[in-house]
DNA sequence: CGAATAACAGAACGAACATTCCAAATAAAA
DNA sequence: TTTTATTTGGAATGTTCGTTCTGTTATTCG
């Protein structure tokens, strides 16, 4: 009975059974802490060291939890890499895909892309620069999984930006001779090179002269 | 006397010293490795897996050299790193210098030198896209003599693009009006990029397109 | 209270880490 | 041969790594 109490709880996570005689509570202490906000803690910290500069010692000083609720509640080290890297890649395309449907005019909306990310670098301390290219250079392809993400993330970023620029081309806004794939292409390969090179350069005007520069590629 | 001579050995790397009366001769062992050719060897471990995934013994068994030999002739791992980085440096350098001067026509210049880049990133099984590039995403800004490293290396190519394209400017090949120094910064942010997407994809149609689109800033 | 279990602190594990050291082998020239 | 110094294999050191385990505390509800 016990026994299967115990299988019953595991399956379907539930917390009270009744009997027809009499009635079993279940009812295990909560947990005390986020897990999206312990992951995003994981987040950060990888994003800012890399992976294998990362250590569990300093994830466990990192993120307040203990060392054993850390393998309890996210597996080993690659597993809660990659749940933190899943967590960044979702807010990441949410964001990015929001932003640009907020602005009808293509331009504008690559004028904001560009320049949030180039607010961003320059507003961060820690230099972390963009998780998925840190982690482009860092894990490929010495992890094969990673670079299965990765990949998928590439064509998540170019269909968006492609699917924006035909809608764009629609209302006129861009030539009907322009090759939207290779623009989309190439505003991807842009938008990579801004995260890397903003890192090293700082200064926010020079930035924002090569972005406007870049902008003039779509007409 | 014999305390003289170590310090004029170490000093002036000489092999024979006559005196008037006599003949010393101190020739000791040469060494039997190149080191700029076990370098080589060391900066392809690093450019392929990155400073922390690289350990001592990944650098003994690659390098073909003992372990003793190695700390005597590199210094420890950051060293080795360090002196594996400028050797890339100074070669990577070296080779666009002579690549860019060598077109006469500025579109054609950029041309070869986006497409060897690509050429080269496909060629490459191991995939270990730029090292620069590579220790920018890693390193930055967790080593600080390596983002002044990087930062030298960023204006040596924005200035090497600037000038050859100020040349091309003056030949007629670019428009009076245009800001050579945004189109240089741009220019390198763009090369920034391919280095990280070449990692993801290995089409090379696509790339080159891309490329050529990127060339139309330049008229 | 008792039963159940999440979360905890911290010890323990073996493996891998960077680095140093030592004795033996090797090479060059007197 | 002897001298000098490089290179070597491999042992040794002490630290840090990822991971597991043990025992304790805290919280939930009947």
């Amino acid at each position: 009975m016990r026994q299967y109490l115990e299988w019953l709880f595991q399956e379907v996570n539930f917390v009270e059974v009744r009997f027809s005689t009499s009635t079993f509570y279940l009812m295990p202490r909560v947990k005390s802490f986020d897990e999206e906000e312990v992951l995003t803690k994981a987040m950060n910290l990888f994003w800012k060291q890399g992976y294998s500069a990362t250590s569990i010692q300093d994830l466990v000083t990192h993120l307040g939890i203990n060392r054993a609720s850390l393998y309890d509640t996210y597996g080993d080290k690659e597993q809660l890499f990659k749940k933190s890297f899943e967590l960044y890649r979702r807010k990441s395309i949410e964001g990015i895909s929001h932003l640009l449907n907020s602005h009808s005019n293509v331009k504008d909306g690559f004028y904001e892309l560009y320049n949030k990310a180039i607010n961003e670098a320059l507003l961060d301390n820690d230099r972390k620069g963009c998780f998925a290219v840190n982690n482009t250079t860092e894990l490929v392809p010495n992890d094969n999984n990673c670079l299965e993400i990765l990949t998928s993330n590439r064509n998540a970023f170019e269909n968006l930006f492609f699917e924006y620029l035909k809608k764009g081309q629609k209302k006129g806004q861009i030539k009907k001779s322009k090759d939207l794939k290779s623009l989309a292409s190439l505003l991807f390969t842009i938008y990579n090179g801004m995260l890397v090179v903003s890192k090293i350069n700082r200064n926010k005007k020079e930035l924002n002269d090569s972005v406007k520069l870049a902008l003039s590629l779509i007409e």
